[in-house]
DNA sequence: GTCTATATTTCGATAGAC
DNA sequence: GTCTATCGAAATATAGAC
């Protein structure tokens, strides 16, 4: 063989170091935003030479591209028990639960999608435009079927989708704002408080709990 | 004298420049990050030479910090309203409805505070430790004591007041998604929409309709 | 597949004529 | 107070030995 590794092998050492700038870079990326962040910082956190990452990623740009597609297919995945749901109580109480528990696992990846959508969605624009329009457009529906079926008021179902993800992602996203208020990082205490808070007020505010 | 432009005429010329340049970096800043950011594009949209910027501004950080500090003054006084109105029904809606009003007319400085606070608050850290966590506490004071006079189910305050910031922001932040999802930028009567869609759910989540 | 050294570009900031 | 030219630092990306 003209090569000492075997495929099979190559790939695996492919993936795991994939994996480790991917973590290290949604770190970064998260801190110092797309412009602030280096490769060499990245690098760093990776314990790697900054010319591997070019051996992996051929632009930073792309890698930064590979972050927030992640975290965007968290998501995507987090309304899987709304669509089972037979109703809002059940469905919208579990969206609000998975995104929740997302801000509290992934913090970074929230940031960094955070970042792109504020600066206009340059790299991403086009899964707005074709996933995340066709993903909503399946909820609001199914939403609208709630209220046909008299199951909760008559609240407009696209802002209600915007409230929850604007709630939920807050968490996340300003993290760092609610934990100076709060005096430190939110326990566990607090997070399972700040869940039942945000079910509470939006399941009583679109009359899911009469 | 020595020096041919008079003290006020000198003012006025620094008045209107740090204005200009002030304009014009939130506006950069806003779609760049601080890191992405450059003196070169601030001083381009100002119509300015770039060591403009530096003779009325120290440093990048310096401009940047007075953006942040801008948009902060303007959500203070946001909440005067609130203070006045003798429950939640007036109050929390008027205040709603003048968070919806900043995030319309002032998407820019919105997205340069979630950029800051994002990234951890490196220059604005001492006024959430000191004026923005004063400022929560009387507004939490407030609906504690609409709670205990029976005008309002017993919310936890602190995530009430989450939620409206992470709701009403949502609409600047995240405005970039709202308008592809929109199929456009939101008209004056989807902006009027969404204000009464938010009220709603939040006026009712915390039983202030019944 | 890894890593050192470096090419090339671009940044923030400043000097100095006007 | 304005602007051109430029310095020094730091960035992305690559070349090439191992």
């Amino acid at each position: 063989m003209r090569d000492p590794v075997r495929p099979s092998r190559r790939n695996e050492i492919r993936q795991a170091n994939e994996a480790l700038i991917l973590q290290a870079a949604e770190k970064v990326f998260a801190e110092a935003g797309f412009g602030g962040a280096t490769m060499q910082l990245i690098a760093d956190m990776a314990g790697l030479p900054k010319a591997n990452l070019h051996y992996y990623f051929a632009t930073k740009e792309d890698l930064y591209r590979r972050v927030v597609q992640n975290i965007f297919e968290i998501w995507l995945h987090a309304a899987e028990a709304m669509d089972d749901a037979s109703g809002p109580i059940a469905g919208i109480g579990a969206y609000i639960e998975a995104k929740m528990e997302i801000s509290r696992r992934h913090p970074d990846g929230s940031k960094v999608w955070a970042y792109e959508v504020m600066h206009g969605a340059p790299v991403i624009q086009d899964y707005l435009e074709t996933t995340l329009r066709e993903w909503t457009a399946g909820r609001t529906a199914l939403i609208r079927k709630w209220i046909a079926e008299g199951k909760m008021a008559p609240v407009d179902p696209d802002h209600l989708m915007y409230m929850i993800w604007a709630t939920t992602q807050h968490y996340a996203d300003f993290g760092h704002q609610i934990a100076t208020l709060n005096g430190g990082p939110l326990s566990d205490a607090a997070w399972a408080a700040a869940k039942e808070s945000v079910k509470a007020i939006i399941l009583r505010g679109i009359g899911a709990l009469e």
